[in-house]
DNA sequence: CAGAAAACTGAAAACCTTTTCAGCTCCATT
DNA sequence: AATGGAGCTGAAAAGGTTTTCAGTTTTCTG
């Protein structure tokens, strides 16, 4: 079968011990180490992980939950995050939700079985409600979405904020008539909603919100609708990248153009946001910051396990472009 | 510490074997499951995995080793390959490479120690050429590129149809002077080539390559030189979607227009291509269903080692937009 | 140079399962 | 009524490593 790590013991004549120590780079005699490293690279012998993370009780592995990897930002997200796994030496472990509580419990149940060393994760508000009362053997980072209380590590968006400013900008170059399309799923959905809201009501303005499921295609059909209402608004805030698209979809498919037919502005700073007509606005999220942080957190939590819960909050930056410019 | 198994058993009042056989569903009386099932319920017992795979020898870990993930093509491969692997009950475990041998080969090591079931993996042409010579105790399929010979399971594009579609096209349109922005890693990028080359050969055209790191920066900067030479291509091919970016990314910078001052075409229909400008002429790939092909190979592998290595090759389609329009 | 401390090594236990093997019960067959 | 077989179950081994513990060698101290 295959060479373990009692066949290097034997081809270098010392114990099955003495070449986990040198594994483990503990010390060991120079010249017995030397004829174990040799025995290793003759005999080919490859470390078993699971007997390994069976006796060590370490699994050097970190879960990642998240919605769905198109989204780009958890794209970004997971390669900020497996980024800062391989450079500890840990593996990620990849897990699509779709939004859908049912897979996320699922998910979560894996990641005990696998006992993972923690998890990085970005919650629907559905099983987020439900996370105090959810016990884990194992620390959990929220990610773009916060828990029900300041009871989890969380790295988040300043949403709120981020929203207000989206309305200020739109408020400073003359709209006032301005609509937002929502997500339904999350927490930070609401958040921006309510910042949203608050920054309308601060200004006299009559805030009008839709919600959607958060997909490029659902956002599209909502946008259609808005779009092509009689009494369709100045501008339309999209809450997230996909809604956005969603918006960006409809546009063209209607022939609209922005800000001439209407201003659009949204979130993240995507690619294709700055080449597409003469530019969308944006905030723009730190996304790789998030995502480092939040494995930050992780690391530190895992040190100093009874440390009080941190809620890291970054800010997010207004990219100013073409299509919230006041037309004509 | 966690609850085992034999807490499990004594719970129920029966053996640890009888509670394993409960739990991979074996034949235990009707009676006995029963208990084991409540007393399962009760302690809240976990399997844990890493004993269950010393124990069993199987992992159900399927290893995905992509460039980056944030290429789309990528991220969309990687949903599909998650998704048929949470069907099939097994983990995903991602690596990135970045197109560096080093880290692929650390990454092909690691799959050995964690013993995985197989590995979809998209190697860099250097790592490719010495495929034959290493000796992998899994299943390898590659995908989007293809291995020294026909010795490996793969699933790719007919690259060379549909770089030569391309050709074809801007041809039929009016296009003479035809030049192409390649990859200089992958043998998806020099495949590609060739099938630029004969095409432009076939035509009686000469071809004019130029290559390029596969990524947006390094193609904005090598196509900004292009776009900027005196006696620039009435049409410019970019040979995958970050190239494709860098392009759009030049062009606008430029202030150029397509197809105005110069039809473009390439490859992978991301979402923006259709959005940006009046739209970009691009080969749409089949990204999901070669992700799915690709699992599906693994599987059949697993189950049939020794059948002859199969190549699936699926073809790209032409998605014609403003962009390869004869201007004028 | 003796004795104590430090450094190193190996045997065996431990990690938590699954799987083998033998034994038991119960039923059907002759 | 004896025999054979099918269906279950439990004891114990096995899977490949790390870690503990005790023992041995080496180094240091006075």
């Amino acid at each position: 079968m295959s060479v373990g790590i009692k066949d290097v013991a034997i081809a270098a004549g010392v114990s099955p011990a003495t070449v986990s120590r040198v594994l483990a780079n503990h010390t060991v005699k120079p010249e017995l180490r030397e004829r174990v490293e040799t025995a290793i690279r003759l005999t080919g012998y490859r470390p078993n992980l699971s007997a390994r993370r069976l006796r060590s009780q370490h699994s050097n592995t970190i879960g990642l939950i998240v919605p769905d990897i198109r989204n780009p930002f958890f794209t970004t997200l997971s390669r900020a995050v497996e980024d800062a796994a391989y450079k500890a030496n840990m593996r990620v472990v990849l897990c699509n939700t779709d939004e859908n509580p049912t897979r996320e419990t699922m998910y979560l149940r894996l990641m005990q079985e696998e006992r993972v060393t923690g998890v990085i994760y970005a919650p629907t508000r559905e099983t987020a409600a439900q996370l105090d009362r959810l016990n884990f053997d194992f620390p959990v980072v929220l990610v773009d979405r916060h828990g029900p209380s300041g009871k989890h590590d969380s790295v988040i968006l300043d949403n709120r904020q981020a929203s207000a400013a989206l309305v200020e900008h739109l408020y400073a170059r003359g709209f006032r008539s301005i609509e937002g399309l929502f997500g339904n799923t999350s927490s930070t959905a609401s958040d921006r909603l309510s910042g949203y809201t608050e920054a309308m009501n601060d200004r006299g303005l009559k805030p009008h919100a839709d919600f959607v499921a958060p997909n490029a295609d659902a956002a599209a059909i909502a946008a259609r609708h808005i779009l092509s209402r009689k009494d369709r608004p100045e501008a339309l805030i999209a809450s997230n990248g996909l809604i956005l698209l969603g918006v960006a979809q409809a546009m063209q498919e209607l022939g609209l153009q922005a800000p001439d037919d209407i201003a659009i502005a949204g979130f993240d700073n995507e690619i294709w946001t700055g080449l597409i007509g003469s530019g969308l606005t944006v905030i723009q999220q730190p996304v790789a910051d998030i995502g480092h942080s939040a494995m930050r957190l992780l690391f530190e939590r895992i040190e100093t396990p009874e440390m009080a819960p941190r809620v890291v909050m970054l800010s997010g930056k207004l990219i100013e472009r073409n299509s919230s410019k006041r037309p004509g």
